[in-house]
DNA sequence: ACTGCATCCTGTAGCCACTACAGGAGCAAG
DNA sequence: CTTGCTCCTGTAGTGGCTACAGGATGCAGT
């Protein structure tokens, strides 16, 4: 059992963000010291770990949910944590196929500005009229 | 001379976004009508076109504003826009790095789901104790 | 026993860039 | 004159934290 403070070290995640995940219900509340002090287990700190990896890989609070739901039974459950997973990736490879746009585009103008263009390449291309890129 | 939804429709920016965009500064208030209603002129709409290309560029409001306040004398400060694209266009690759990351995590975890690894590959790699990837 | 500091508690407000109402007023056509 | 569209203001919600304010507790050193 730990405070709140080892816990965030254990698991990596901030002591205002452990606080936030119990708030939105991503974790479990903890057990409490008989002074009202949050008491974490070896499994809360667990979960908070696993919440944080899910994050780093930038899944939503939701999907993180979901998917911590999934562990206790594992086998069953594999083609709903790949639903999960596949269409997170979908979703990071929209946003990088997006990014490759917006960079190529500044890129371009970027380059322009290196080659002395006259007028400035980058406030030009912002006041072309266009219809909308999204 | 033009009322908000004609300003929506040729500018490509919703309504409700074109009066947050007044509320926070980064478009100037418009005329008004004997009856109060906003009254757009050519150069207002031109301007809301610019803010939506820089923010389909990805820049943030505050950039946008600042990119818009140097159009007005466009030569003398090409640099100072190049420097605003330049830092983004950092920025924008940043991201793209650590979705490249991410992209590659999530497809290996989900082609193991598909070559029927048990226990799920997904929940494993999330339950890993890791330190942070971040 | 006392002091001082670290850590903990709750609750609220701020960040970004919108988006979505609620509740009301005007305006143009049939 | 009614219907339906657009417009107005103001406020609250979204996601995922982060940053206080203002107080209580715990523990080490003296």
């Amino acid at each position: 059992m730990a405070t709140i403070g080892e816990a965030a070290r254990r698991s990596g995640v901030h002591i205002e963000t452990i606080r936030y995940y119990e708030r939105v219900g991503v974790v479990p509340r903890p057990a409490r010291t008989d002074a009202g002090r949050r008491d974490y287990s070896k499994a809360d700190i667990r979960r908070l770990g696993f919440i944080r990896r899910c994050r780093d890989l930038g899944f939503s609070i939701a999907d993180a949910r979901r998917l911590a739901a999934l562990t206790s039974d594992r086998q069953g459950n594999c083609p709903d944590a790949q639903a999960v997973a596949e269409t997170h990736l979908a979703d990071i490879r929209a946003r990088m196929e997006a990014l490759r746009g917006i960079e190529a585009q500044l890129a371009a103008m970027v380059e322009n500005c290196a080659r002395r263009a006259q007028p400035c390449p980058v406030l030009e291309k912002l006041e072309e009229e266009t219809g909308r890129t999204a």
